[in-house]
DNA sequence: TTTAATGCAAACATTTTGCACCCTG
DNA sequence: CAGGGTGCAAAATGTTTGCATTAAA
């Protein structure tokens, strides 16, 4: 399971493993399929009786960001969303500019592509982030 | 030249095509290369003696967008930049993690791939960002 | 002359930070 | 018990908006 890569994380870099951690680790892994921003993690948590402040969340956040564990993505609002980066291969998200709604989708090829296109520019790739949008089946028959 | 555009659209909207709004258009699609952010154009502007407030220009950037002349892009900062949205061919971003140039790629075939995706999804795609994050060749020899 | 556009400053939304107190290792 | 973590409130950042004034068409 993931929660020991970050903790090993945080001993690597001498932090601490402290139950806000732990909590908001468990919310973003939960659920994979969600794609939260710091808000919606303070809610969720809220709604189960955990009180964690925004502060400690964006601190956290960025942690994880760190380490690698999570992605930041952004979906053309005002704010960042996170999701877990478990996904090996290579995935981006289809987002609904009707209905906001989020699927993702995943092709080998495109890292492969990807890949040889920095290797073109002598440029080393770190990540990726792709993010198609257009309108989902159901706000298309609208 | 796309200028014409940009007056069509404003015409078809009944809008109008003011001082501010030449100057904001040209500042963009004069160099191609640049992405700028909202502050850079007013900074710009400023530097060649022209006054017109950050708000006019956050206005305008909505209006290109909204015309399709302009695409707005993220390259993970707090703050958008935006770009002429004159190349048909599907392309992307190199941005480099350490010194932040920014390099663009072009690859027709990941608009396909990206096509072929959406259509499995009976997803209609309207347009994707793609951004691949990295370390450009002369910041790998530091 | 009518209607939209502008500049300014205030409002907003998101994220970051300083600091006194708290908790983990 | 030492050093990092937390919550809170204040600050910082980027963007949007209300309103009185100015300028296109």
């Amino acid at each position: 399971m993931e929660l020991k890569e970050f903790q090993d994380y945080l001993n690597s870099q001498r932090l601490k493993f402290t139950r806000p951690r732990n909590l908001i680790f468990k919310e973003i892994f939960s659920s994979k399929k969600v794609h939260p921003n710091a808000y919606e993690i303070h809610k969720r948590l809220k709604s189960k009786g955990h009180k964690v402040s925004l502060a400690t969340i964006y601190r956290t956040l960025s942690l994880l960001v760190k380490s690698g564990l999570v992605s930041e993505i952004d979906f053309g609002e005002s704010h960042s969303h996170y999701e877990p980066d478990v996904v090996k291969a290579a995935h981006g998200h289809l987002v609904c500019l009707s209905c906001g709604e989020v699927k993702e989708f995943s092709h080998e090829r495109i890292r492969t592509i990807l890949n040889k296109v920095g290797k073109e520019s002598h440029f080393m790739m770190e990540k990726f982030s792709i993010q198609v949008f257009g309108y989902c089946r159901k706000c298309q028959k609208k």
